[in-house]
DNA sequence: GATGCAACATACTACTCGGTATCTAGGGAC
DNA sequence: GTCCCTAGATACCGAGTAGTATGTTGCATC
C-alpha cells in the first residue's frame, strides 16, 4: 500500500497521524512551537520521536499541519451560516455562533492558530516550507474574507452602520478568537451551556455593526 | 568608558535598563520567549550577555519586566477616562481609544502581553519566578477589573444590555488586545490617522454593549 | 598613583533537542 | 519458512543556548 490509505483492520496509518496530530496540537498550544520538543509530543502518545519522524518529515511540517487542520476546521464551520438564505445580521451571528462552539470543543487548534505563526519561522525557512507557510496564509483569509463579506453584505442592506469592512472584521474575529485565550474547559459542560456562551459572544460582535434604531 | 553608554552624570544605569528591556520587548515580540537568545537581544543594543546579566538575573526575569512594563503602561493608559466623570459609555470609549493608541505607539510590549505569559513557565519554577508570575497575574487582572467595572456601571444606568460584565469583559479585551496582531506599523503615520482608528474600534467595542433604543 | 568599584566582556560548561542513520518486530505473500 | 515491507524503536551527533566564573577597563577617590 502506498501512502495514506487504510488496509484491512480500520485506518491503522490515518489513525496515528491523527493521534500525532493531536498530541502535537496540545503540545503546543500548552508551550508554543519553539518550547515544545518532539520527545513530549510522542511521549503524550506513548511513542518515540522516530513515530513522528515516520509520518512527518519535520517538526515545522507538524506546525503547519496544525495550523491548516484548524483553519480548515473553521471553515467548515463557519461556512453554513454564511450561504444561508438570511440577513446579513442573522449570518454573522450563526457564523460567530458556530465558531466560538468550535473553539470550545477544539480547543487545542483553535488557541494554536490564534497564537499564529511564529514569525521567525518565516525567516530561515526553505522553500518547501516557505509555500506551506503561503497557504496557510491563504487559509487564514480564507476564512477572514467570510467575515468581511458578510459585514459588507451588512453595511449594503443598511442592517450595520457604515464601515470599512476589512478593519471592522479585525475586532471582531478578536474577540471571537480571544475565546481560546480564556476559556477554561469544564468537564461535564453542556451543550446549551455552550451555546449560551456562544450567543453572548455573538450578540456582542453582531450589535457592534449593528445600526441603532 | 567604552562602549555607548553614560557621557556625563545622567542616570546611566537606569538608562541601560531600559535600553535592555526594549531591546527584549522587541525581540520577544518576534520571537517569542523560548526562541529569543539573550545573545541576540544582547547583539540589538551592541553589547554582550553579561550586560544582561549584570541588570536581570534570569532570561524569565527580563520576561516578566517586559510584561510588568506593559501591564503597568496599560494602566496608566486607561486609568484617566476611567475615572473621567463622565456616562459610562464615554468612559468605555475613551478607556478603548487611549488602550488602541498605546497599542500602536508601544507595540512591543503590547504585543509581548497579548500573546500571554508561556504556560509552562508555569510549571517549572522557582519560588521567586512564581511571585513575579502572580504579580503580573494580578496587574493584567487589576486592569481587566477597570473594563469590568465600567461596564457594570453602564449596565445599573441604563446605558449597557443587561449582561454579565465579567463575561462581556472578555470579547471586549479580545477586540482591543487583537490589534497587536494584525497593526503593522506605518512609518509617517499622522497622530490623527492613529485615533481615527482607534475611534473606530471604540466605536465597535462600546456599540457591542449599548441598548438598541 | 594606588585602590576600589561599577559596568560590563570573554570564555566556558552543561544540557537540550532537531534531525538522521541504523536496527528490529511482526504480519502478509509465496 | 523465507522474503519483504510497514511501522516504528534506538542510538547518536551537532548546533544552539542559559547560566556562570573570571577577566578587564575606566573613572573616582584618596
Amino acid at each position: 500500500m502506498s501512502r495514506l490509505g487504510k488496509i484491512e483492520s480500520g485506518q491503522p496509518l490515518a489513525d496515528r497521524r491523527v493521534d500525532i496530530l493531536d498530541a502535537a496540537a496540545r503540545a503546543f498550544m500548552r508551550q508554543g512551537f519553539a518550547a515544545t520538543s518532539l520527545d513530549r509530543v510522542s511521549d503524550e502518545i506513548g511513542s518515540t520521536k522516530g513515530a513522528i519522524y515516520y509520518y512527518y518529515r519535520s517538526k515545522s511540517e507538524l506546525f503547519f499541519a496544525v495550523h491548516r487542520r484548524g483553519m480548515e476546521l473553521t471553515q467548515a464551520a463557519i461556512r453554513p451560516s454564511f450561504d444561508a438564505k438570511l440577513s446579513a445580521r442573522e449570518r454573522l451571528h450563526g457564523m460567530a455562533v458556530a465558531h466560538t462552539i468550535l473553539v470550545i470543543d477544539h480547543l487545542p487548534y483553535l488557541r494554536v492558530i490564534a497564537q499564529g505563526l511564529e514569525l521567525h519561522l518565516l525567516e530561515r525557512t526553505n522553500e518547501s516550507e516557505r509555500a506551506e507557510l503561503a497557504e496557510v496564509a491563504a487559509l487564514r483569509e480564507a476564512n477572514e474574507n467570510l467575515y468581511i463579506r458578510v459585514i459588507k453584505d451588512g453595511v449594503e442592506s443598511g442592517e450595520f452602520r457604515s464601515v470599512d469592512a476589512k478593519l471592522a472584521a479585525k475586532p471582531l474575529l478578536g474577540a471571537l478568537n480571544w475565546t481560546s485565550r480564556w476559556y477554561q474547559p469544564r468537564s461535564g459542560e453542556t451543550q446549551t451551556a455552550k451555546k449560551k456562551l456562544a450567543e453572548q459572544i455573538a450578540d456582542f460582535v453582531v450589535a457592534g455593526l449593528e445600526k441603532k434604531k
